[in-house]
DNA sequence: ATTTAAATTAACTAATTGACGAACTCAATT
DNA sequence: AATTGAGTTCGTCAATTAGTTAATTTAAAT
């Protein structure tokens, strides 16, 4: 949660054509004299300035994730009041497991070691690496919507998994209203397997698969992912 | 576009436990060897090797910033295959224009500047400052289903405009559905406004606002916040 | 008009980065 | 067995950062 904030704060900075600026705005935000910062730094306000005012061109990554995990954390400590006021906590939770793999994992490799069986895809698509899975229901996906921007960690290199699924229309139905698709929709003990959801798998050309295993099991299975 | 993705890029890569890991990642979804990125760089390759490996602790932000853009740049070039993947174009245009201010601007001061009429909201809550805004089309966010995580550019201290607005009741709804909430929402030309639809505002303690502006006139007038 | 806190600037040192190039490993091809 | 290509390691060196103190300027608040 607040990884993926400092995340979106060090990129924002990072990218930014003035940092210094961007890093204030984030200090401001976090409501923070640079003396403030400074303390929380163990360093002196002049430093904050200097970082501020485009002094030191280009900081060091480490330099930057001290400074946004020092506002993060400080915020937390205080009961999180910021943080929590911009990210309302999900009360929802259709998203039973999300997470990203450092090294890409081809798209067969994880069907095998997940017992799945392919319904829809074939030939060297199946070979084309991904970098991260998200585990979802199904049905709370759909009525608390807007999950939806949630399911992908950092890109759709991935594998969605949907349990609670009864004929895998809808799922099927939202990937393809939805602008970022995944690579693979993996059906967690589906049912039965609607005929449009594979239609609309070809269509955009996504490994679509089911397994029998539950979503427990799979959590485990993936650990060994990296 | 690619400047979101950058940032993602950029972000992943400074709050990773190993920035090397990541930039390689990177660099493999791109298929890119790293003879290939030197060359896009003008450096020689056991320059991203050192980085890759960890020699170089922490980069500054403008190797980084590099990397990454050089990246996306190259991909661009070729057709944009990779980037495209990852972001599906938006074909249903309901946001209309989307901005991020680097200073805050208090909320009532951006009420005045465009001639808006407060519905709900009070106090000092109206000097809180925003840092950005987003225009959308209220039907199309709907029924696009899904907009909605990308109506907050990076977090929720913005204001949220809506278009062809009827009676206001569905975009309150969508927004209370929603888990990140705007501190503003108005209402562009409201044909009239629902009971309701204050009153979740108020429940939301969001500042609720109708102006008679329409988008045009009011991206220009926004034009010069900062 | 004075005071105070916050922010900026400057001058300086030690530690690191950013870059090179050459030597080296390790799989694949040929 | 020899060759290529991709990636790794390391010694070197100029340029830059990360940090300090101290002085100066802005900006709010009395």
């Amino acid at each position: 949660m607040q990884k993926q904030l400092t995340r979106r704060m060090a990129g924002e900075i990072v990218i930014s054509e003035k940092p210094g600026d961007t890093l204030k705005k984030w200090r401001n935000i976090f409501k923070l004299s640079q003396k403030n910062l400074a303390s929380l730094l163990n360093v002196k306000p002049s430093v904050v300035c200097d970082f501020e005012k485009g002094r030191r061109a280009s900081p060091g990554i480490g330099t930057v994730r001290k400074f946004v995990e020092a506002m993060v954390e400080y915020d937390k400590a205080q009961g999180g009041k910021i943080v929590n006021s911009m990210f309302a906590k999900d009360n929802n939770n259709a998203v039973y497991d999300i997470r990203e793999f450092n090294t890409g994992t081809a798209i067969d490799k994880l069907i095998k070691e997940i017992d799945g069986e392919i319904l829809s895809g074939n030939g060297d698509i199946l070979e084309r690496p991904i970098y991260g899975y998200t585990i979802v229901d199904s049905l709370k996906a759909i009525t608390t919507f807007n999950v939806f921007g949630d399911l992908y960690g950092w890109s759709n290199e991935r594998a969605i998994f949907f349990s609670g699924v009864h004929f895998g229309r809808s799922p099927m139905i939202a990937i393809r209203a939805h602008p970022v698709k995944p690579r693979v929709v993996i059906y967690i003990k589906p049912k039965a397997i609607d005929k449009l959801a594979t239609k609309l798998a070809e269509m955009e050309r996504i490994v679509l698969v089911k397994t029998e295993l539950d979503e427990n099991q799979i959590v485990k299975i993936l650990k060994k992912f990296n």
